[in-house]
Parts: C-alpha cells; structure tokens; sequence
DNA sequence: GTGGTGACTGCCA
DNA sequence: ATGGCAGCCACCA
C-alpha cells in the first residue's frame, strides 16, 4: 500500500504491526531525527483507539515519563507485563529480549 | 503566517 | 553512571 501522506497515519501502521509481546522504541518507528513525532502522535491517541500504543517505548527501554499524570503510564506497564514483557529492578525492559525486530523491510515502509 | 510546545534521540561534559 | 544541549517536525492558538 502506498505511503500515506498522513504522517501520523503512517507511524500508526507502523505500530499495528508490532507483534503482542514486544515493543518498540520510538526511533524504530520513525525515521531517526523524528521520533519526537511518533511522541507526538501518539499523545493525539490517548488510548482511544486500537493501537497498541502501549508497545513503544523509548530507547531506553522506559515508559516514557508524559507531560501530565503517571496513569498512563501505570497502566501502559500493567498491559505490557499481561503481554508477557517484564520490567527489572530499575522499571525498564531488557530490549535485548523483547525488542520488535522486523524481518521484512515491508514491515516499517509505512513510515520510512 | 508566526511562534510555542512536546509520550524523543544521540552526543558530549 | 547522570545531566544538559541541539536537531527534528506536526499540531494548535
């Protein structure tokens, strides 16, 4: 399908596609430089919607700290967890582990 | 049209 | 290890 000249459309087909159990960080998603915008676009969700926003993570494998209230958060980590992804000690994810690694290059076209 | 803002990242001290 | 700075682009007032 052709790219969508919706950008947020784009980064959302992107992350439809992560598979249930792993995550990916925002420079995935985007094309590095521009992760501010996978961010951006999802604070526009709000979890209103299907997109498994709770799937992206930042580069550091952390729930990224939003704008206003620690809700989100907590419960983006309480779906995480129900997926079968753990945290350590220190709150995050071993991405070595639970990263998104897509095989086909098909797979993040949306957005690259 | 202009300017401020933000669920980020990578580099450097 | 932590903390600061710049680059980035779309949205909204």
């Amino acid at each position: 399908m052709p790219p969508s000249p919706d950008t947020y459309q784009a980064i959302y087909a992107v992350i439809a596609r992560i598979p249930e159990g792993s995550v990916a960080t925002y420079g995935q998603v985007a094309v590095p430089g521009r992760a501010r915008l996978v961010g951006y676009a999802l604070s526009a969700l709000a979890g209103r919607s299907a997109i498994p926003w709770h799937r992206v993570v930042n580069a550091q494998g952390r729930i990224s700290p939003r704008s206003c209230g620690s809700d989100a958060g907590l419960e983006q980590r309480l779906r995480l967890e129900h997926e079968g992804i753990s945290f350590d000690a220190s709150g995050r994810i071993p991405l070595e582990r639970f990263l998104w690694r897509p095989q086909f290059a098909e797979e993040n076209q949306g957005y690259f």
